[in-house]
RNA sequence: GGAGAGGUCGCAUAGUUGGUCUAGUGCGCUCGCCUGGAAAGCGGGUAGGGUGUUACAGCCCUCGAGGGUUCGAAUCCCUCUCUCUCCGCCA
């Protein structure tokens, strides 16, 4: 959520950043704030003027009443009168400020001046690698599919039948395999990158998605529990983040670092017929994600180093591939810069997205209400939050498979995987 | 799912016949005095949001959340939520 004060001082500047995210059409929202915004103050201040006026009122009621003498008949008639103009203006009031945070909820956070302009993917830039490791695939190489059903580690179908299209099922070898990685991420951001490990619940009330922004705007995307009110979680980034949801973090426990297992569920509503196959697009998987929590200041140094952190895990498996910076116009409205790591897959012969690394600012903490004392007894400032996958595991399994594979049709295992699979091949 | 108890200013508590509670007290924290220094003692301060101001002041809102009754609600009524105890069911 944007400042209104921004807003205030500032219209220009967020009409100008809805053109970098070629989001034009909203610029009329800006206007319409600053009307809502207008009125609202307006109001306040009657509305307040009469209750300064009913609370001086009742006291002197309560004297009379106190005192047996006179009578206060009179003053009451009158408060009640007042009383009633008082409903009247919070009920007005209560609407405009709904529709005001409706409003401010849907436009997107402001943009760092080092993100490229540009409209859409095409536009992406560049901005490290793409790092090669030695793989000899001097053979015709399989896809993932190939290889997960002849090796027995993957079953597409019977997830199908089970769940529908987009569950995969992991099998002896492939399930170990994705437990190693799981395992291997978590161990080495709690062991090596400082963070505090966190298992979160999977399912999430609607605040939560509104918290880290979410919804309403991806309210589309995400699974729905309506008996309960519940919302099975699109990434560990909203359980996570919403942990201090509300709260006045202790200055000196900032920066607050947390890396965390979940499972992850995307409807995927409207992007049906695109990279379908296998486990290029999925409605559930796996994901190791790091959260942090960061004095402003320090928010893009953070960004920086959970990209290395995140790079980290691909340098330690050996998986080629490169970072991009997200353009204006096709980064996620949440965020205000955000990197993009992609593995190479050999047998699609393309780059996957198989991270995203973000620093929302103080948007989410606006959202969610996460403030601290910078000085310790100054005014309360905002947080900023950030988080990077690091990374999810379908991605990397198809590159994983693709590049380990053998020209007899075997998959190596990574070095540092070994540890935690107990076999150092498949097949 | 059923029954009961309870959620008050960092912590602990007072408050329950609605008006002196715009919330008392203790602890903690903090500033000052005292002291060679410290403890003790004494005195002051000790939330957030809105509005407003150059900045103050002032005013409004918040006693788990939201409604209601009333001139006036921490105090009465309703709904929800969380915690604890017991019963039932269950991975």
């Amino acid at each position: 959520m944007l400042d209104i004060n921004l807003l205030r001082q500032n219209p220009d500047e967020v009409i100008a950043m809805l053109h970098r995210r070629s989001m034009a059409d909203d610029a009329g929202k800006v206007q319409e704030l600053l009307d809502i915004d207008r009125t609202r103050k307006e109001m306040v201040q009657r509305a307040d003027d009469l209750k300064a006026l009913r609370n001086r009122v009742s006291k002197e009621i309560a004297d009379i009443k106190r005192a047996g003498q006179g009578s206060a008949e009179e003053l009451i008639v009158q408060m009640k009168s007042v009383s009633d103009q008082i409903t009247g203006l919070d009920a007005s009031l209560t609407k405009l400020e709904s529709d005001m945070e409706e409003l401010l909820l849907t436009l997107p956070n402001k943009l760092h001046p080092s993100v490229p302009e540009g409209r859409s993917a095409e536009d992406n830039v560049l901005y490290r690698g793409p790092f090669e490791f030695a793989h000899q695939l001097d053979f015709p190489v399989k896809n993932h599919l190939e290889l997960g059903k002849s090796l027995g580690l993957l079953d597409f179908e019977r997830g199908a039948k089970i769940s529908g299209a987009g569950f995969p099922v992991y099998i002896g070898k492939g399930a170990r395999l994705e437990r190693a990685l799981i395992n291997f991420m978590l161990d080495t951001h709690t062991a090596n990158h400082g963070y505090t490990e966190v298992f979160p619940p999977f399912m999430v009330n609607q605040e939560s998605l509104r918290g880290t922004g979410q919804w309403p705007k991806f309210a589309d995307q995400v699974y729905h529990m309506p008996e309960d009110g519940l919302y099975a979680i699109p990434t560990a980034e909203v359980p996570v983040t919403n942990l201090h949801r509300g709260e006045m973090l202790d200055t000196d426990k900032l920066p607050i670092a947390y890396a965390a297992y979940s499972a992850c569920f995307r409807r995927e509503a409207g992007s049906y017929g695109k990279d379908t196959r296998g486990f290029l697009r999925v409605h559930q998987f796996n994901k190791v994600e790091m959260v942090r929590f960061t004095r402003p200041e320090k928010s893009y140094e953070a960004l920086e180093e959970i990209l290395g952190h995140a790079e980290a895990i691909l340098c330690a498996l050996k998986i080629p591939y490169r970072v991009i910076t997200l353009c204006g116009g096709d980064i996620s409205a949440n965020a205000a810069k955000c990197y993009d790591i992609e593995v190479w897959s050999p047998a699609e012969d393309k780059y996957l997205e198989a991270s995203s690394v973000s620093n929302f600012e103080d948007y989410q903490a606006r959202r969610s209400n996460i403030r601290f004392k910078p000085d310790g007894k100054s005014k309360p400032e905002f947080v900023h939050t950030l988080n990077g996958s690091g990374l999810a595991t379908s991605r990397l399994m198809v590159s994983l498979l693709e590049h380990y594979q053998t020209a007899d049709g075997k998959v190596k295992v990574p070095e540092v995987l070994q540890p935690y699979t107990g076999f150092d091949v498949i097949g």
